[in-house]
DNA sequence: GAAATATTTTCAGGTTCATTTAAGCTGCAG
DNA sequence: CTGCAGCTTAAATGAACCTGAAAATATTTC
């Protein structure tokens, strides 16, 4: 899951980053409304955590240009609590969510979580698909046997982006896209490799190759 | 947890309320904005789910009614889809959350949960897990041998955080913020430190450690 | 208020293990 | 058959973690 944290306070927002990067979030860093606007354009984020208090461009300014070029991503918006007009205006620009600060970091993951599972509307949240369990707080997978195995952090962050597109073909460079957050090497056969450490793991019938196109995530028929 | 659902559709409301006795909740069903601001102002409810299409008082009315009773239970709106205004208004009159239908009854039962989450500070009981017991009056925990030892502040914040959030992977910034006061150094070992220390009263079984994501407090299986 | 004690933090070295690279192999498609 | 895409291993790398002890701070005792 790639996420763009927008965040100009500069001891608040490394520390979310790393924070997030913990539950398995590919954090891209920026401070400014112009920067926000520009990665938020180019890359295809999964969720984007918007704080309004920026020092160039209003975040609700960048929100409506995202929204204006058809950018469709969830975004959860970050402000002063209780400030109404703020948060009316929020959800008026396209925001998905809400938070006001200060706030706890298990509010906000709890929140990110559920943005991307209502975005992502895949049904029935816990992921749990093809005989296998995902949990996400322990980052752990249980297979048909009942084995649960401990996950690595890329183990973990490729097999729950697969989980949740289960059913369509992912690339490889796609699946890198959305696995690490700067920008990827062309030549490497990482994804390969991760993908047969989760093959030891799951088997090799969960996870199909499409030749020439990339990997299938899918549900025994 | 005693919840008070208030939902005057037929079909929906009963079978809501089956679901969440099915996850574990004390529910009251009405049906009617009079009914429901009665109960709300009688009963000590941990959470209120209030659908605001109600037949007579608007849902609404009655949420704030009850703020201005000085009922302050956590209070989760259930409306029509998308309706930002009514969103809006919502959250004006009080509400701890929001929902739209049509919704998964998982994501119910998670915004629940969270609010629940949100709005209860637990308070210290005596915590044991593991086999060992920790005395908040005393600062001393009680090894599985019956052994008593003393810790020093940091040590107990630190066993105390983690046996609290047992099972939950706990980076190590993430309990930075949560043990010391004031906003911290980046590059400091402390807390591998400390975790040694612990480790070293309570053996190497408890605390495990999750490379590159943090430390988890864990029973013993 | 200085010495003794206790606690917290830093430092430096050593170890482990997740991640990446690399190189040879397999098998399908044209 | 030939070439490309993916598979499979094993080894290299380096960050993350461990560890013991010393240095810095705070607290208590005399």
């Amino acid at each position: 899951m790639r996420l763009l944290l927008v965040e100009d306070d500069p001891k608040l927002g490394p520390r979310l980053a790393e924070d997030l990067r913990g539950k398995g979030f590919a954090v891209d860093l920026v401070s400014t409304g112009i920067d926000a606007e520009f990665m938020g354009d180019e890359i295809p984020y999964d969720v984007v955590i918007l704080d309004l208090g920026l020092p160039d461009i209003s975040g609700l300014d960048v929100l409506r240009n995202w929204r204006r070029n058809g950018k469709t991503q969830a975004v959860l918006i970050l402000t002063a609590r209780d400030d109404w007009q703020e948060r009316v205006d929020g959800f008026q620009a396209g925001a998905d969510d809400y938070l006001g600060k200060p706030f706890h970091f298990e509010e906000l993951i709890e929140r990110v979580n559920a943005l991307i599972r209502r975005t992502n509307h895949k049904v029935g949240t816990s992921l749990a698909a093809g005989g296998i369990s995902l949990d996400e707080r322990k980052q752990t997978v249980t297979t048909e046997m009942g084995q649960e195995y401990q996950l690595t952090g890329t183990e973990f962050r490729l097999l729950r982006y697969m989980m949740m597109h289960q059913n369509e073909i992912l690339s490889k460079t796609h699946l890198t896209e959305h696995i690490y957050d700067d920008v990827s090497d062309k030549d490497s056969n990482v994804i390969e490799v991760y993908i047969r450490r989760l093959r030891k793991i799951l088997g090799d019938e969960l996870i199909k190759t499409k030749r020439g196109q990339g990997y299938v995530f899918e549900e025994r028929s």
